[in-house]
DNA sequence: GGAATTCCGGACCATTGCAGTCCTAAGTGT
DNA sequence: ACACTTAGGACTGCAATGGTCCGGAATTCC
């Protein structure tokens, strides 16, 4: 099918929809810009460190808030740190073992989609509603096809740009 | 450091993270009892139609909100309605030919994933982003995954439950 | 024609979560 | 000692969400 012919985007300026917070952009940014660093400066691991501030000032982002994801991200394993003069953050694990899925859920907490799923308790319709496994489904599609995306996939490797091309996941959804 | 190790998802209550509004949840509902009601008593089209009043109390959701749900729905051509005594609402098109996007977008507007994608001034930094393309590819494979599901996939038929498994789409992510 | 029914549209409000700031520790290297 | 950097909490402004209310217009039934 695939019809929608027309599209008239004029005057839907309202944007909402499984909207990804900033903070997990972010995030995102931020582990993206450590894996090149890794990469450029062949050092591993917790060597090649790069300061909040740094990242921060590379993609113009808030530094305190940056500050405060990148802690998260430490605090849940994905990261190292090291305080002191030249420290700073590290990739936890090598970039082609962290997904974005994890990223996400470290940031934004866990939950996906609709509000039954995470907590059982939050809606109080949960009983009635015929919609809820079809909708669970789809959340776990998503989530898997997040989870075929490692970080590796958004570092561009210096001058080569094609190369990677890692075909993330393959998500099929039955329900 | 690398502390952590230890989780304490005990207060992570914050849900968030692609979460799909409860008003685009209310309509799925909708439109699935619809598409019941319509296979149901057979009726084709605008003749079983259905109040709003109705469906919110088949559902135990706050009619007046509903209500409006339904008018945005309908005003975007997904439903039909009818005023007077015995009218309502009712599928504009069969059940397999309303997928789950076009009921999202047609309830929360379009976007999706980041702010940047939409609309192009929203996100101020899109200059240093490097990150904005390969989500961008998320974005569309999420899209698409929404995209495959038909909400006639949602109803049940009325006791043969196994049956449907339309294998709704076959999404590959490839940055 | 009138009354009941149902949709339409906008205005309105309370809560919540997000984005962002600030400030005070506490580690760490020179 | 001192500069640098992470750690963590408290706090604020704002926008979106979830939800309500009301006056009006269409339609059907009597
Ligand atoms: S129980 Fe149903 S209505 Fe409630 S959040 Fe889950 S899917 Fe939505
Ligand atoms: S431009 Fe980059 S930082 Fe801004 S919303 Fe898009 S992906 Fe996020």
């Amino acid at each position: 099918m695939v019809r929608n012919s027309r599209w008239d985007f004029r005057f839907l300026a309202t944007e909402t929809m499984l909207r990804l917070t900033k903070k997990a952009d972010y995030g995102l940014m931020a582990l993206k810009y450590l894996a090149e660093q890794a990469l450029a400066t062949g050092k591993t691991g917790a060597a090649s460190a790069q300061s909040a501030k740094d990242i921060a000032e590379a993609y113009h982002i808030p530094p305190q808030l940056l500050a405060k994801i990148l802690q998260t991200l430490a605090r849940q394993g994905l990261l190292v740190s090291h305080a002191g003069t030249h420290g700073g953050y590290a990739l936890a694990r090598p970039a082609t073992e962290i997904n974005a899925f994890e990223v996400i859920r470290a940031i934004d907490g866990p939950l996906f989609i609709t509000s039954c799923i995470t907590i059982h308790g939050t809606c109080d319709l949960a009983g009635h509603c015929t919609i809820k496994e079809p909708l669970r489904k789809v959340n776990d599609s998503i989530k898997d096809l997040l989870a075929g995306i490692v970080i590796a996939d958004l570092a561009e490797t210096p001058d080569h740009e094609p190369s990677v091309t890692l075909a993330g996941g393959l998500v099929s959804i039955a329900l």
